[in-house]
DNA sequence: CTGATAACCTACCGCCCAGGTAGGTATTCC
DNA sequence: GGAATACCTACCTGGGCGGTAGGTTATCAG
C-alpha cells in the first residue's frame, strides 16, 4: 500500500464531520466507536487536521470537532497532505514550494534521471485526482457513469446516486454543485 | 513516499537494459556501479523481473540481463507490479483478477465505505499513468509540451527531446512511435 | 460549584518490513 | 582451469507505522 492508515482514517473522520447536521461538533469518541477505530490514535490525526486549518474544535461537554469550511471547498488533497506530509510517489521525488519537481538523484545536473519523468507523471496523476475530489464528492457517492461500489447499491446517505452505468470510469467527473455553505 | 526503492531501482535497471545496443546482455554489476546501487540488492529485483517475464538472462562470462520484449511493449505498470506486487494506494483496497475493486472495510455490505470512491479514483489514476508510460517513453525523455526535467536540458541520450514548451503538463501524451523492435 | 465530557499534549512502545549483507552454488566464456 | 556472472537462501538492522498511557485544560449541564 502507498498511503498509510493516517490518510484513510483521516478522510473517514472528515466524512463523519461533514455528515453532521448543521455544524454541530462531533466528539471523536463517537467517530471512533462508529468506525471501530482507536480513539487515542484519532486524537493524533485530529490534531494534525486542526493545525492544517481543516477542522475547528470545541472543548468540554457537548464539544467535538467540526469542519472549518464547506465540504465543497475541502479537497482530499488537503486532507491527505495534512496527515501524510507532502505527496510523493517515491522518496527521491518531491515538489518545492514553487511547484517545480525535484529529484534528489539529480543534484549533479550532469546526468538527468531517466525515471524522473515517470514519477513526475505519477505524482501529477495522484495530486490531480486528490485535488479534484472534494469531501462533498465522497458524501454523494460515485458520480453518474462512474463505477459504483458494486455490491452495496442500497441504503445510501443524504443524496442517492443518480444512475449506475458503465463499469469502467473512475474519473472524477466534475459535478456542478454550486451551493455555498 | 508511496513506492519503495524496489520500484525505483527496478525501473532504473530496466532503462539501463533498454539502452544496451542491440540486445547485448548487461551484467548487473555494471548497472550497480553506474547508478551507485548495491549489487546484491539488485539481484533480488532482477530475480523478480525475470519471474515476471520482463527480462531474460544469460549466465557466465559475457552474461547478464536483457529485455524480454521491446521497450515499446513494456509498460512501467508491469515493472512496478512485478516488484511491488499489485498496486493499491492503501491497504484496504485492492483489485481482484476480474478487475473489480474491493474494500476490506466493506465485507459487511450493510454500509458502503464512503472513502472507497476516493481510493478507487486514485488507484485508477496511478494505474492508468503507469500503463500509458512505456520504457521507450523514458528513453525519449519528456514529450513535446511536457514539463521537462527543468535543469538539465543538455546532453541527452539516443533521441533528443523535440521542443520544450509549457511548464505544466505531465500528462503522458500518447506519442506515435510504431517501429516494432 | 461540582462533575462529567471532551479536546489537547507528551511520552512511550512493539512489531513489521524495507533495504541491504553475506556466502554459497551453477553456468558459461576465454 | 579460472574468471565472470547469474542464481539462491539465509540473515540482519533501523525506522516508522499504528497504537497506548496518562495527564492537563476548557466547557457545559445540573
Amino acid at each position: 500500500m502507498m498511503f498509510s492508515t493516517k490518510a484513510e482514517y483521516g478522510v473517514r473522520v472528515m466524512v463523519e464531520l461533514a455528515r453532521s447536521p448543521d455544524g454541530e461538533p462531533v466528539p471523536l469518541a463517537e467517530i471512533a466507536t462508529r468506525g471501530g477505530l482507536p480513539l487515542a490514535y484519532l486524537e493524533h490525526l485530529a490534531a494534525r487536521l486542526r493545525k492544517a486549518g481543516l477542522v475547528d474544535s470545541r472543548r468540554g461537554s457537548r464539544g467535538g470537532y467540526m469542519l472549518a469550511r464547506s465540504p465543497l471547498e475541502i479537497t482530499t488533497a488537503e486532507i491527505v497532505e495534512a496527515l501524510e506530509g507532502s505527496i510523493a510517489p517515491i522518496e527521491c521525488i518531491s515538489a518545492r514550494p514553487d511547484g517545480s519537481i525535484v529529484c534528489t538523484r539529480e543534484s549533479d545536473p550532469a546526468h538527468v534521471c531517466p525515471t524522473k519523468l515517470l514519477w513526475t507523471r505519477v505524482r501529477g496523476a495522484i495530486v490531480r485526482t486528490l485535488e479534484q475530489t472534494t469531501l462533498a464528492d465522497l458524501l454523494l457517492g460515485p458520480a453518474p457513469g462512474e463505477r459504483p461500489s458494486l455490491g452495496a447499491l442500497s441504503e445510501r446517505g443524504p443524496i442517492a446516486p443518480a444512475s449506475i452505468g458503465a463499469l469502467e470510469a473512475d474519473e472524477p467527473k466534475p459535478r456542478s454543485l454550486a451551493s455555498g455553505a
